[in-house]
RNA sequence: GCCCCCAUAGCUUAAUGGAUAAAGCAGCAGCCUUCUAAGCUGAAGAUUCCAGGUUCGAAUCCUGGUGGGGGCGCCA
């Protein structure tokens, strides 16, 4: 927000370093002030005492040095312009804003931009970010949550850095399992309807007992070959049951993002995969990169290892189709890597998918290069994420049928939830205490999913879950409830063109503060990939509006004063209300 | 056997290579006659897993350990 002024300074430094024989600055790092009731920016100049003892070669205390730099260039600069103050402390060079003058800034152009507080500007670039992918025929459970709630907010966050973005989803509506459960269907529940309420539980828990029957059944491998085999022959009643047991579960998904507040531009299908798959295989075998061995009764594989000639094992074995000739999820991915190409002209292809995957991005987007993709396998970006585990260390487990269904989870959240509404705010009536603890209730599970690191695996309790104090969701949607309470009251009242200046309190300028930083923190987001730095930020501005609210009385205030804060008060309320929209979480008006 | 990830307060987590390692939860002591107390203020709580190394400077980078998790030819 202030790259303008970080400039002039940085021109003086260079200025400063040229008349006096210092190495040139390299790249120029800008913090924020640690903030103790002033606010500014701050840069070291460690690195070019070091860079300075290099070059000529003298053991130089680096620290005294930096020291000694930072206030000969304070010296230099004297009242440099758009600062108030110019500091040199322990080899930092501390620069103050004028404080009036920069509030007004950030809290105009808040208040002029509004919902767009905090987007850049556009980069004329497409990013495609597939996530989701949820597999028919089994349950959709908090482990799949992660994934989602990322994604989603992955791509807001992207869209607001600049790019234009096309949500993707992948279902694994087909392979092995699909038949695995059809199997079990056929011989033990034929005719029956799903139930009206959780439709994925009912096919997860069919999914597992299939699992379970298969391992007791040796007959049963080949059986859920024949189905395949009668699927691929388009058997009509193979392809009805298919085709109806499919929708079942896409109804079931389709109900829960909408729940979710989640949406697609383009579903992608596995079952659509499996023909441009095999056509793309025959062409690896013929260009040598896939070997058929077939013939010997195995499958056909690409040896990675071998291909490039490593001795160790980095690649390993990429394996396309079975020896029966039925194609694997390797050979889908790369058609679909392909066809997303044919079909958008992407910048970047982005797949969130959790970090047991890496092997296989790595085998396939290798496996393109080597085709003569290299171009496109260079746009390709594996985005791993770490699993969500129950406690103790508990896989969840379609398989093993250990699960927490996220129907369970989503009704359990916003029953709490409403149960905390009705006693924190008992005068709202029930269709809005309703709403509000929609809100409220998935933004609780939501949170966690987005506020640590994607490298850490992620512990599902129901206590922490459901708990709505402190560092959570709620935390920030009542700081922005607070802000909307305050407005609420003044809505008949025209606000003054200009905002009028007064003697800031310490907490209005922290708050103001980390207003400024959301444009910064959406960028920083997007090119690292982390929704933790508006999470982050979220908290960090909620918890200083909570401050000054404590703080500085509004409505009462002096008529200028108010003025002023009823301007901070909107600020704060658009800030907030959009980093969560960032998040995917919805800014209640009352709760 | 090979590869990847994680380790910070009792617990869950933050922290551009930079100033005194920061929050929440739990526990302790306070604050509602004021815009919603889902809040705020205190006090307490840390050898950042260990040993080396790089650096003016390391929780952060490198090497080697220890402990835990994950992946590795016909599931997705």
């Amino acid at each position: 927000m202030f790259e303008q002024e970080k400039l002039s300074i940085e021109s003086e430094l260079r200025a400063f370093c040229q008349a006096r024989g210092l190495p040139a600055p390299t790249k120029v790092q800008w913090s924020q002030l640690p903030f103790s009731g002033e606010w500014g920016i701050s840069t070291s100049l460690f690195q070019l005492a070091a860079d300075e003892a290099r070059q000529t070669g003298n053991k130089i205390n680096v620290p005294q040095r930096a020291a000694e730099l930072s206030e000969g260039l304070a010296a230099q600069l004297g009242m440099p312009g758009g600062f108030a103050r110019v500091e040199a402390v322990k080899g930092y060079l501390n620069l103050y804003f004028p404080v009036p003058a920069y509030t007004a800034r950030v809290l105009e152009s808040v208040l002029v931009e509004g919902s767009n507080y905090g987007r850049g500007a556009s980069k004329g670039e497409r990013v495609m970010v597939e996530f989701s992918q949820p597999n028919t025929l089994k349950a959709f459970h908090v482990g799949h949550l992660r994934n989602m709630i990322l994604g989603a907010a992955l791509a807001n966050i992207l869209e607001a850095a600049g790019y234009e973005i096309v949500r993707a989803n992948y279902i694994g509506d087909f392979g092995k399992d699909v038949f695995k459960w059809l199997w079990n269907y056929i011989k033990r529940h034929k005719g029956e309807q799903p139930p009206k309420q959780d439709v994925t539980r009912w096919m997860g828990d069919l999914y597992a007992e299939a699992s379970r029957e298969l391992e007791a059944d040796p007959a049963g491998e080949a059986e859920i070959r024949d189905l395949f085999a009668r699927y691929d022959a388009e058997d009509d009643e193979i392809r009805t049951l298919y085709q109806t047991t499919r929708q079942w579960s896409l109804d079931g998904f389709n109900e829960i993002y909408g729940v979710m507040g989640i949406r697609f531009d383009r579903f992608y299908y596995e079952s659509e995969m499996e023909k441009p798959a095999k056509v793309f295989v025959e062409q690896l075998v013929e260009k040598g990169i896939a070997l058929d061995e077939r013939a010997q009764n195995g499958p056909v594989v690409v040896k990675l290892d071998e291909l490039l000639d490593l001795n160790e094992e980095k690649y390993r074995v990429l394996v396309l189709l079975r020896s029966d000739g039925t194609s694997l999820y390797g050979a889908w991915d790369l058609a679909l890597a392909l066809a997303k190409f044919q079909e958008y002209d992407l910048h970047k292809s982005i797949y969130v998918v959790d970090v047991r995957q890496s092997l296989h991005f790595l085998q396939v987007f290798k496996t393109l290069e080597l085709a003569g993709y290299a171009d496109l396998m260079k746009k390709l970006l594996h985005l791993p994420y770490e699993v969500v585990n129950l406690p103790g260390n508990v896989v969840i487990s379609s398989r093993e049928g250990v699960v927490v269904l996220l129907e369970e989870l989503i009704r359990e959240a916003t029953s709490r939830s409403a149960a905390i509404v009705g006693e924190k705010n008992p005068e709202l009536d029930a269709a809005t205490r309703g709403k509000v603890a929609g809100q409220v209730g998935l933004a609780a599970i939501k949170y966690p999913m987005l506020a640590r690191e994607t490298t850490k695996i992620a512990t599902f309790d129901w206590e922490t879950a459901l708990d709505f104090n402190g560092q959570a969701a709620p935390y920030i949607q009542y700081a922005h409830v607070r802000a909307n309470s305050i407005l609420r009251r003044v809505e008949d009242e025209t606000p003054p063109a200009q905002l009028p200046t007064h003697q800031l309190d310490k907490s209005e300028i922290e708050l103001i503060n980390l207003i400024s930083q959301l444009p910064d923190a959406v960028q920083r987001a997007a090119a690292e990939y982390r929704t933790l730095h508006i999470t982050n930020l979220a908290y960090e501005t909620a918890r200083a509006f909570n401050d000054f609210y404590n703080q500085c009385p509004v409505l009462q205030a002096e008529p200028a004063t108010r003025a002023f804060r009823l301007g901070l008060v909107a600020a704060s309320r658009q800030a907030l209300a959009n980093c969560l929209a960032l998040l995917g979480i919805q800014a209640p008006d009352i709760m």
